[in-house]
DNA sequence: CCATGCGGCCTTTTT
DNA sequence: GGCCGCATGG
């Protein structure tokens, strides 16, 4: 990479590890880890000073990049082990980080408290200065219910319609200011005015304060609080700048803006900088895509509508950032290092230097990989990647491309499909291994048969390695879908079949109700303050304390400004309320009394085993008969069970709120079926991937909503499924799939397209008809009426390519691609309806003439409000009318039944009654 | 206060 | 087609 302009970090030159005798004896034990090394890991390790990005692909040794990294830190003596700060975004990831350390280093591991995730060392932070930012240091962290509970209130005391103005949709918002780094008062005016009629940043700020009352804060506030109290008090964040003489980063290409300022003050990079025009963007890198600089991090930029707002994260209003920056700067050239040892002399060189906040280290590595970036949907800014070598002046580029997973076939179809991504810093990944089996593309009728095929050749791979004597161990086996619905069929065939599987991901442990209901309880216990988990389980098990009891509770509470419990309390010994509510409380809280007193006296597993017990909780599920009773009540006894690892409560509580993954702790081989996103950072030796159609995969909503960089992210993630497999890809595509449970045909997905044909091989599912049925690409997914009764005799992919050269691809088989992610523009709507209100205006291009338009298609009915696609009963009414006699491609003739909107239900002659919108089937 | 029924929604998910 | 959340009525 260019760094044309290279900032020395000025104590590079004579820096002495820890002293000269360390720094001889390292030379020797040098050899060990990094031999096992190629020449650019190796390179990523040893390259200590300055700003590192570290592109590693796919299966290119990332983690061990960073194991060795830090074991080398370590064994040079250039840090402590308290010294280097390592962030992950998983718990999981950061346990892996430790592990591996540790066995590179031994015990000196249990020395490093600031690996972990962003949010447990936020916490960690916070912590230790809460009363700056308006906290107690035993704040509670809410999870998404609480929050949503707590905004509905507010909502409900602005007097706000919660159904025009839902709570949860309220709290996503909040949760993108957050991820954004905006304050309620950075907020950008236009957004915040846009919900509840202006009344956003109001509720914004509302909802803050009710968080300090609460002595609470949401996962957001982890990360925004710490950048506020470091912005606030220069002299703390001084404090950490010194102590982390190294930081990591594991998955850079996921960070989001909050988490890039965070790291950035970190690493002691100016913020709210450098006036623009300065230094850092005269460095825009040469092949650095254009549009990346005018979304340079200092905003100098005229702010664009919506997603360019982003960019207040980085240049709050002129005035602030103004006094940020000689906040800092102020504090920065001063600096007088509070480092206590020997190895501290390096800040003294620096200050004197003339760029404004260039001091000291940045020694700060980044690794990721931006085409494995998948999480955009959830604030994850890619280009806090791509613009790095920007942010981080200097900074040391390093890439790994060799790929040690795969075999050279599957290599070479996920690079070819990732190529098709436009905004990317570009790798070439390539491997030693064997060129080994070709992609296997296969076209199957439904999803029904998707599924069989897939159940079958599952079970000839484990019939072919027994013949061998081999194994293939189903632990070995995953499949990948986009999204979870397409989880089901599979769960059934592999019950048919008996094969065992695993399904992966879900509802997370701690987010299921039954462990959230019993951590309430013991929250009250430990924080009697604890209005939100108060709330939660008063009247769960029931005991009569309804919404009545609770609102004069609340009112009382609000009055007296004091917690609920204390409000309770009392009123459990006044007569305001009824009796039969005023018994149930005064029981309640005589029980919560007893147990806050065993509270000190008896282990805390046992104590939660008596706070379920007496409370009815247990009972109340023995008493239930649902099928998931069972189920929950396991839950709960795994709850106890791993609390044990806990020294006490608090520690427990603490632990839940931020972590809590179910061990998976069960051994048995099982073949895993997961979302792709959940598949990332995870390899197989045979990976199948089905579901690959357009619509689907890329997903409708992703194109809608995110136009081409929403494709691009799709792309990516389709990147991440093949890359998952080591020795065999499979993917599928169903011609028919049942969604929100009617019948909806599809084309293949464009990424089949984008495979190159000398890797893949193309099947047919067994007993497969294939066909090609056609919803349309484009905002609508009921559209294209007309495909079907089509032509196409030839078998699968042939007809796929067939479908494709008739409508919406050019001639060389590249679909048709208008940058805003809408195909065939003008076939989708009619004169009389809005284009989709997110993307923009479609350029001229990408207009194709109804080429490939049979006749005899039934004119069709865009039914769009607002530019919002909509298929329900108030649809205008359906061509189609009780009696026609119509033809459906999966289920034959039939005969309407009746018409609501245009969802038609049907009588087939052999399928039976089915609903299914109008647009699938045509008039004999 | 609780059970029942109807209407609306429906991609991905960590902390 | 299925789940969740809310409104109604007992």
């Amino acid at each position: 990479m260019a760094d044309p302009k290279r900032f020395e970090p000025a104590p590079a030159p004579a820096r002495p590890a820890a002293g000269g005798i360390a720094a001889r004896a390292q030379a020797k034990r040098e050899a060990p880890y990094l031999a096992a090394l190629n020449p650019e890991q190796r390179e990523a390790v040893e390259t200590l000073d300055g700003p590192v990005l570290v592109l590693a692909g796919a299966g290119t040794g990332k983690t061990r990049v960073l194991t060795t990294r830090i074991a080398h830190i370590l064994n040079l003596g250039r840090a402590h082990p308290s010294q280097i700060l390592a962030v992950t975004f998983t718990n999981k990831a950061a346990r892996e980080m430790k592990e591996r350390v540790g066995h590179m280093v031994g015990e000196i591991v249990e020395g490093m408290p600031w690996l972990g995730t962003f949010h447990a060392i936020g916490v960690k932070i916070l912590r230790r200065h809460a009363e700056m930012i308006g906290l107690k240091s035993d704040f509670t962290i809410l999870g998404v219910d609480d929050q949503i509970r707590l905004i509905k209130q507010l909502i409900e005391a602005e007097k706000l319609d919660e159904k025009r103005w839902p709570a949860r949709v309220f709290a996503q918002i909040v949760d993108g200011w957050k991820n954004r780094g905006l304050t309620p008062e950075q907020v950008p005016g236009g957004e915040a005015a846009s919900f509840a009629n202006g009344k956003g940043k109001k509720l914004y700020a509302a909802y803050q304060e009710r968080l300090k009352t609460l002595n609470a804060a949401d996962f957001g506030d982890l990360l925004l609080e710490c950048i506020r109290l470091f912005k606030e008090h220069p002299d703390v964040l001084k404090q950490y700048q010194s102590r982390f003489r190294f930081i990591l980063v594991d998955e850079y290409q996921d960070t989001n803006v909050a988490q890039y300022l965070w790291l950035r003050l970190l690493a002691q990079m100016p913020t709210t900088a450098a006036p623009s025009g300065g230094l850092v963007l005269r460095d825009a890198s040469p092949n650095s895509s254009t549009g990346r600089a005018e979304r340079g991090p200092y905003g100098d930029a005229p702010q664009d509508e919506g997603k360019g707002a982003a960019n207040d994260a980085f240049d709050p209003h002129p005035e602030e950032a103004r006094s940020a920056v000689s906040k800092e700067e102020a504090q920065g050239v001063s600096l007088e290092d509070t480092w206590g040892e020997p190895e501290a002399l390096d800040s003294g060189s620096s200050p004197s230097v003339a760029a404004p906040g260039m001091t000291d280290r940045k020694n700060i590595c980044c690794v990721g990989d931006d085409d494995q970036s998948i999480y955009g949907w959830r604030g994850a800014e890619v280009d806090n990647i791509l613009r790095f070598d920007h942010d981080f002046p200097g900074a040391k580029v390093i890439r790994l491309e060799r790929n040690y997973r795969s075999t050279g076939h599957i290599l070479a179809a996920a690079s070819t499909l990732i190529a098709h991504n436009e905004g990317r810093l570009g790798k070439t990944l390539h491997t030693e291994d064997v060129d080994g089996e070709k992609v296997e593309v296969t076209g199957a009728w439904d999803s029904e048969e998707e599924a069989r095929a897939i159940g079958e050749e599952i079970e000839q791979m484990q019939r072919a390695a027994r013949d061998e004597g081999a194994d293939h161990p189903l632990d070995e086996i995953a499949i990948l879908v986009r999204a979870s619905f397409q989880m089901r069929e599979f769960e059934e065939r592999f019950i048919q079949l008996g094969l065992p599987y695993r399904v992966i991901g879900g509802p997370r442990f701690y987010e299921r109700a039954e462990i959230r209901d019993a951590l309430a309880y013991l929250r009250v216990i430990a924080q009697p303050a604890d209005d939100l988990a108060f709330e939660r389980i008063v009247n769960t098990p029931k005991r009569g304390l309804g919404d009545a009891a609770l609102q004069m509770l609340h009112d009382y509470a609000r009055k007296q400004r004091i917690p609920l419990t204390e409000a309770a309390a009392i009123m459990s010994s006044t007569d305001e309320m009824k009796p039969k509510p005023r018994n149930a409380l005064r029981g309640l809280m005589e029980s919560f009394a007893r147990w806050r007193k065993q509270k000190d006296t008896l282990p805390h597993t046992e104590l939660a085993e008596i706070v379920l017990d007496e409370s009815g909780y247990t009972e109340m599920w023995q008493k239930d008969r649902s099928a998931d009773a069972a189920g929950r009540l396991e839950n709960l006894k795994e709850l106890v069970r791993s609390m044990e690892e806990f020294e006490n409560l608090a520690g427990f509580l603490e632990h839940i709120s931020l972590v809590m993954d179910t061990a998976e702790g069960d051994s048995e081989q099982k073949v895993s079926i997961m979302t792709l996103h959940s598949a990332k950072g995870l390899e197989f030796d045979t990976v199948f991937l089905p579901g690959w159609e357009e619509g689907l995969f890329p997903h409708q909503r992703s194109l809608d909503e995110q136009g081409k960089a929403g494709l691009e992210e799709e792309r990516r993630l389709a990147h991440v499924g093949l890359t998952r497999a080591r020795k065999r890809a499979r993917i599928y595509f169903a011609t028919n799939r049942r969604v929100h449970g009617m019948w909806q045909s599809n084309i293949p997905s464009r990424f089949l397209d984008e495979l190159p044909a000398q890797h893949v091989e193309v099947k047919e599912a067994a007993g497969g008809t294939g066909g090609f049925g056609m919803s349309g690409y484009g905002p609508s997914r009921f559209d294209e009426a007309g495909a079907f009764g089509s032509k196409y005799t030839t078998p699968g992919w042939q007809r796929a390519q067939g479908r494709r050269g008739a409508g919406g691809f050019s001639e060389n088989g590249q679909p048709r691609y208008v940058p805003d992610g809408v195909f065939n523009q003008d076939e989708d709507y009619g004169d009389d309806v809005a284009p989709p209100r997110s993307s923009s205006p479609p350029p001229g291009g990408g207009r194709s003439a109804a080429a490939g338009r049979r006749e005899g298609v039934k004119p069709r009915v865009p039914l769009t409000i607002e530019g919002e696609l909509i298929a329900k009963s108030s649809g205008p009414a359906s061509a189609f009318k009780t009696g026609d006699r119509v033809f459906h491609l999966k289920f034959g003739n039939g005969n309407v039944t009746a018409v609501d909107g245009n969802k038609l239900t049907i009588r087939f002659d052999k399928a039976g009654e089915k609903r299914v919108v109008d647009s699938f089937v045509e008039r004999v």
